[in-house]
DNA sequence: TTAATTGATATCAATATAGTGTCAGTTTAG
DNA sequence: CTAAACTGACACTATATTGATATCAATTAA
């Protein structure tokens, strides 16, 4: 059972890449580099970051992509939804039809309720939320010295 | 994102079934049929808890499959990792290599703390939980003369 | 003018999920 | 003792999802 697929996972550390680089025009390539990410995959992500208004770009020799959004405003929750579709348990459960198997009800009712509880803790993280976790947990390593997990190889 | 997968679905449903007729033995096909489950997929399930001793099974005519531990103690966090593996946000994640990207690394701990609260949530449900709201569900619609719904096509 | 870029797609590869088929062995009813 | 109803054990196919690559036109700055 995998939660994030690498769409949402890439979509996310991008956008984390853009939030630490407010103001700027970061290029695709950049990100994918920095990021060690296939370059043309994260081209797709982008993309569609901007379908949903998340990004804007900019074309041409110093183009690329820059954060539009409050970082607080987007939530993982949403970007999941955009690259995963929402989060369901199975298929059907269309409310017209009631389910013509009683067990298969009682589960559903259950696996909706944890779904529930899912949203909720996705709802909560946003990209401001990590990109603060981000700068602290690099304020704790600069000072203890410890700066391998920061270098890129 | 879809929390279960078809083998986990069957297995739910087949096991509510053997735990709604304990002590006698229900053939592949009776479940088959009734909860309405392609026979071969299906027999591949019950396959595999038999292998986790969740069932016991008798060959031959009027053999089939019986419920061998209390219906209590089957969680659905143990069917959910028979066959959809164990909960995990994405691959890798080995404690000894601290993951060379720190954004990574600040999402990973996030959704981790996330996962054990679905970990947790899928660990309270069980079978015998299910059986219990299934059984009571069918006295409320007994009472109220709704019937539909308890009817196999 | 050229190189660095995005926009827009088309296509392919890999993996996971879902489902089918076959055959040997077991058991019970007749 | 035989036929039919079963499970055990696999091998196989089909379909869907996910992950990745490739191409080409349009744009922009140096």
């Amino acid at each position: 059972m995998k939660v994030l697929t690498k769409k949402t996972d890439y979509a996310i550390r991008a956008l984390l890449m853009l939030g630490a680089k407010r103001g700027s025009y970061v290029s695709a390539r950049t990100i994918a580099v920095e990021q060690d990410m296939p370059y043309q995959f994260l081209r797709g992500v982008l993309q569609e970051m901007i379908r949903h208004d998340l990004i804007v770009s900019k074309e041409g020799v110093q183009g690329g992509f820059m954060l539009e959004k409050d970082p607080d405003e987007i939530r993982v929750k949403q970007l999941i939804e955009i690259f995963q579709g929402t989060v369901q348990v199975s298929e059907c459960m269309f409310r017209k039809q009631i389910c013509a198997n009683r067990s298969r009800c009682v589960l559903r009712h259950e696996i909706m309720r944890i779904e529930q509880v899912v949203n909720n803790e996705f709802e909560q993280v946003t990209i401001g939320k990590l990109l603060r976790k981000l700068t602290l947990a690099d304020h704790v390593m600069l000072a203890s010295g410890n700066m391998e997990a920061t270098e890129n190889k």
